[in-house]
Order: C-alpha cells, then structure tokens, then sequence
DNA sequence: ATAGAATCGGAGAGCTTTCTCCGTTTGTCG
DNA sequence: CGACAAACGGAGAAAGCTCTCCGATTCTAT
C-alpha cells in the first residue's frame, strides 16, 4: 500500500523524474514550511503546473502523505527494534530523545505529531496506533526496571514527546544550547528516594 | 493607547451593551476554538451581522487583543509581583505551573504562547519582550539559590513554557492524571549530587 | 519520421476568509 | 413626538485555497 491501485503500467520516464523532482521540492518545502504550505505554492517551487502536480498525486494529503509517511513508519521501526534491548531505560530515553532530534528540524513532521489527538492521516491508517503503541511499549519495560516515574501513562508520554518539539525547535530556532529534551527526560526519571 | 484615539464620546447605551456582549462571546470562542476562528463565526455566534462587529472592532486582531491582552497582562503582574517572594524556587516554580494552568484551559492562550518566536501582538507593544524579562527575572533569583538548574536560560524556560502548554492540554483533553507540567518542573530543577 | 498515447499547463470553478460600503433601523434629546 | 445622528445588517469585493478540465505539448513505439 503505497503507490498506485493494482498493476500500473510504468510510468513515462519524464514522468517519473517529474513525479521525483516534486516529491523533493515537496519534502524541502514541508521541512522549512510546515503542512500550512499550499499545493500551489509547493507546485510553483517545484516549477509546474498545478495540474500536473495533481496528476501525481490526488490531493494535498496523498502528496503530503507520500513525503512523510515513511519518516513516521521509521519511528515505529526504531522502537520496534529497541523493544528487546538490553538497556530498557536506556532504549527508552535513546528512542524518544532521537524522535525529537530529527523531528525539531521538521516544521511538517512537528505539526503531524503535535496537531490534536490524531496524527492528520488517512482515516483507515494505523500508523497514529502503531505509533502510540510501540512508544507504549519501550515506556512499560523502561518502567519496569525503574529507570522511568511508574505513574506516567503511554499518553502521558506521547504528550511530552509533542512538548518537546515544541520546545526543542524553539531552542534550535534561537541556536540555544541546552537540549531541552534532556531536561524533560530527567523529569520523566523516576526519583531516587 | 487602549480604546479609542483621544477623547470619544460616550457610546451609545445599546452599543456599548453589544461592545460587551461581542466581547464576552469571543472570549468563550477563543478559549474553545483558538486563533484560527473566524471573524465571521464570531459575529454569528453573537447574533450580530459582521458590520456590527467591525464597528466596535476595526480588525480580528484588534478584537483578539481586546480579549487576550489583559490575561498576559497578569501573567506578567504576577511575575512581578513574586519577584521579590522569600523562597525563589517556589516562586519559580508556582508562578510556571500557574501559567499552564491557566492558559492550558484556553485554546488562544496556547495559541499565543505557542506561535513562534513572538507573540502576534501589535508591532509596537513590548508585552512579549515584558514577559520574558518577567519570566527571566524569576529564574534568575532561582537559580541563585540552587532551584533551577544553573545552565538554563530565560529563552530555554519560556520555550519549556511552551512545551508544557502543548502537552498539558494534551493530557487534559484525555483526562490525564498526571500534571505534565510537574514532570517538566522536576526536570529543571538542580540536581543534588 | 510520424501517429497516437501520455503528460503538461494554467485558467477558472467553487469555497472560505477578511474587511468595506451603504441602505435601513434604532436610540436619544429637545 | 419627531428629527437626526448613531448603530446595525448583510451583500459583495478581494484574496487565497483546493481541485478540475481540456487544449497544447512531449515522449515513444513502430
């Protein structure tokens, strides 16, 4: 599920390199732009007709969901493979720090995971579950070693994942020095009494 | 500068009732919907036409203004007015999770708070810059005493600040048990090795 | 080289949003 | 009460957005 329905004859190889040069446009102008940017605006940078921007991807969403699904779909692998480490704090802290990273320098990706309850996907995905579910996962076993407060929810987690965006990018924006996601992961620690 | 330029007339009895009721209405509006409603939905909400409301308000920034300059406003006195409380940390620490408090019940305040590096005032006011040098001053006098970690500075507490709204309202919106803000708060605090 | 299919370009339909304009209605004061 | 300024209402201008449509253009297979 990705692609076009079914077998589609291949595309013309102008076609392609088009289909191409605008996923990257797509991709650099989410980056810096966030998923305010306009279809319009993304087709102009990209140097086409609207109209054949659209004749690659149906909608705004299909275009926007082509850039970053995969990006997502990367986070829920990273914590899948992190789920038997051996360090379980430690997988957990890596993990969550490592989301926030490379998602601070992604206006688009900040907005997909900040905006609301849920991600802004397709109705029938489960990425927003598998998501939620893998970051659940590395929590309850970080949890249970005593690395992190065992009175913290999966959604507890989730929304300090979205405030450190938030607040990392403004850090990164104002070229601060402190990781601010270290700070909140000290909070997220559990107490040595 | 507040009201009107120089010395106006008295409104008439019946329009400075709707001046009122425009502006209770939009204030429920805002603290439910945030920035991004529109003038127009105002107005209906008010069960005014929207010339009505363009009379008492030249522009939907001056209306938001007129609504949301007075909360900063406080959040500001208050800073100012523990600037000089015995214990530091405490009132470092009371004054932010009093903020988020407030604001993460109000849509537009995490709006405000939120958007960027500034605040979307009027050019000229110097409520954004009053703020973070209310803000500032509060760190400081804690970081003196050993609340707050030493290495933090105003720009980093005010994009946590930010931070915590997003997630805090977050875990409202589930019903979350936790507050969110406390684990943040932990998290600045200086460690005792 | 040429026919024919695939692709492109961009005008414009249809929607939302902010804000203006002016005919109509309503308070107020002598 | 009656006149007149003040206030109201809402149509619609202007701008921006998503998405469609179809004539013009470009590739490719023969």
């Amino acid at each position: 599920m990705g692609d076009d329905h079914g077998a589609a004859r291949p595309l013309r190889a102008d076609a392609r390199r088009n289909r191409e040069r605008v996923l990257q446009i797509a991709q650099e102008a989410l980056a810096s732009d966030g998923l305010t940017i306009s279809f319009d605006e993304i087709a102009r940078r990209a140097g086409f007709g609207v109209g054949t921007v659209y004749r690659h991807f149906p909608t705004k969403e299909a275009l926007f969901e082509a850039v970053l699904l995969g990006r997502i779909e990367r986070f829920v692998a990273d914590a899948r493979a992190l789920a038997t480490a051996e360090d379980a704090g430690r997988a957990f802290f890596g993990w969550f720090a490592g989301v926030v990273e490379q998602a601070a320098v992604n206006q688009a990706l900040c907005d997909m995971l900040d905006s609301g309850a849920a991600m802004p996907l397709r109705p029938g995905s489960t990425l927003a579950g598998d998501f939620a579910a893998a970051l659940g996962r590395l929590l309850v076993r970080a949890q249970r070693v005593g690395a992190v407060r065992a009175d913290l929810t999966a959604g507890d987690a989730l929304d300090l994942l979205r405030g450190c965006l938030v607040a990392e990018r403004g850090a990164r924006a104002r070229g601060g020095a402190v990781r601010l996601a270290d700070v909140v992961c000290d909070g997220m620690r559990a107490r040595s009494p």
